[in-house]
DNA sequence: TAAATTTGCTAAATCGATTTAGTATACTAT
DNA sequence: ATAGTATACTAAATCGATTTAGCAAATTTA
């Protein structure tokens, strides 16, 4: 926008009167404020015709509110991520606020940059799905009284609101169903890292492996490894010599992964390999035999968040106290295990 | 952050010197305007021990620039905008600009409504992948001087940057492959829009079907379809009497639903029926049998758009000619087709 | 030794809105 | 006639940075 763009102030003196009353006009307290009618049917008139576009920014350093949420998640393009911000940003648009996002890569580096970016912004409320060692950094957060909601991991030690799933209940539900369909050696890809949301993950499959009385399968993949490398230690892991008869998948993308590396060993599901995976995917549902799945209810877990967090926004003191929510997955049942006996 | 934030003048008051002097020790002026080195070490101390965060918000208020580009896409949740989105983020942090988001969901009004939002909150740029009927609001923006590229699709009316794909060429390959592997009677499954790349999709369907010398067969599905009637209507579309071998799926999610529309009706794939799909996608390359897709240059075209984008933005004068770049998608082979003979 | 230049810093205007604390006029009540 | 009140508006401070123009002291030059 080259040319010097249209101030109140320049309406104000083409009209011959104060930018106060014009302020008073366009925040609707023109009745409030004895504003008579006409001059605000002038200026509204006025206001139109020339096209006037209020800047954000003075308004924003004058009131202290920018109406802007800033929203960290691991990867926008992971479609779970994706999912997850549509239904954010159309909650939030409802309450017109809007969204700024970056995409953390799982880096503490990142991160720090971006939240701190965000506090230049001056960001009204934060929704951070956390790396590994961000503490540090929400807990400044919380020091400034900046309000923050953490998703889809959190910090134990950390008093924060935060939405999360019961991702323990989540394995021990999916491998308890592996277990009923006969399946006896219990494989788990998981990520190397230790948010709480895979440890959670973890805790459930072992729980289940546990009181089935089987031996546990566990393999760990780095989220940093390039796909590839990912698949062919998955294909190792699916091949070797005493190898599980049936998977569950920590993760949407490693169980993407998973249906190629089992697809290059020309493993048969559900009868060579039963397969369950957490989040649910096109790709899952489409896929022949579909896959069971533990699916998250993404849009239940967006408007929790957001009410929240723009609860917290709208009455500080509400802050004073924390809030938790832990919400449960789904089963949804397809076709990548046996047939109950 | 409810406690009253730290501002410049808080430094100033307590080292007893001006904001001047500071603010140019922050902006690395400290050489050019002789700073000793001995206050700027002092000063430098100070803002790290009370981790002053500076205002964004004043800051662009003064300079008129906020760093901040603002991205309208059709749906972050879809795969290919997320990817889209996720390249664009990268490009676009690595050269100290963030994004703001919206999804315009296909709606001249939302996106109005967007745009507007965005130009309040003094973006430095805008990149949009523009709904049908937004003529009148970009040109608005052109009018203003405003920096933009249009992406995915433009109006060929407007002299606007823009970003798009040799769509008419996708779809001509694509339907030239089915025409090289035998199919007769190749339909096109399109959405009902005037869209400048559906339009060129088409074109290319439709030339390719000339030069063959075969009939068109073609069904166009509405954009605001539900899931299931969509793919109730392409049940009927390959179900009836006079119906095809072949599919062209103009888009990703059309081709997704329609995968799911030919498993319902139990259509052998490549034998029943040839597919060939825009877009590449998990699904697409995992499905059994896999499909044969045409791949759009997404990091390409990202890196294009944020080069003509922030070119123009810090070189205005370059924006008095207008940029545009059509790029070749390509044809990835897999076994959604029959052998050649 | 006086003039010119350099050094090291600052006062105050500015960006564009909101908001507080008025003011001037007209009207009403006593 | 006078005080009180309602009406219809406005002046000026403010948010927190950047930036222009300039000042006083120290140093160099002629």
């Amino acid at each position: 926008m080259k040319p010097k763009r249209l101030a109140l102030s320049d309406i104000a003196r083409q009209l011959n009167i104060s930018t106060t009353t014009i302020s008073f006009i366009m925040n609707g307290k023109a009745e409030e404020k004895r504003i008579s009618p006409e001059l605000k049917e002038k200026v509204l008139k006025k206001i139109k015709e020339l096209g006037y576009v209020p800047n954000q920014l003075a308004k924003s350093l004058r009131t202290g509110k920018t109406n802007i949420i800033g929203l960290i998640v691991e990867d926008i393009s992971n479609s779970f991520f994706a999912r997850v911000a549509h239904m954010i940003e159309e909650e939030v648009n409802k309450r017109g606020y809007k969204i700024i996002y970056c995409s953390s890569e799982n880096s503490v580096e990142k991160m720090t940059e971006v939240i701190n970016m965000f506090r230049e912004s001056q960001v009204d409320g934060f929704i951070i799905t956390p790396t590994e060692g961000a503490e540090t950094e929400v807990n400044k957060l919380i020091k400034d009284r900046a309000h923050l909601i953490l998703f889809d991991r959190y910090f134990p030690g950390l008093d924060t609101n935060y939405v999360v799933l019961d991702n323990s209940y989540g394995s021990y539900i999916g491998v308890k169903h592996l277990v009923e369909r006969g399946y006896k050696k219990i494989g788990f890809v998981t990520i190397d890292s230790d948010q709480s949301q895979m440890i959670d993950r973890y805790n459930g499959y072992a729980k289940a492996i546990k009181e089935a009385g089987l031996k546990p399968y566990v393999k760990r993949i780095s989220f940093f490894d390039e796909p590839n490398a990912a698949i062919r230690k998955m294909e190792t892991f699916l091949n070797k010599k005493d190898k599980p008869d049936a998977v569950f998948f920590a993760t949407n993308y490693l169980g993407i992964y998973g249906l190629e590396a089992i697809t290059n060993l020309q493993l048969k599901i559900p009868d060579d390999i039963g397969v369950i995976t957490f989040d649910d995917h096109d790709l899952f549902r489409l896929f022949r035999p579909s896959i069971t799945v533990i699916a998250q209810p993404i849009a239940e877990m967006s408007k929790a968040m957001i009410n929240i967090l723009l609860d917290e926004i709208a009455t500080p003191a509400n802050a004073l106290k924390t809030r938790h929510m832990v919400l449960r997955p789904s089963l949804v049942v397809r076709n990548s295990t046996k047939q109950p006996c």
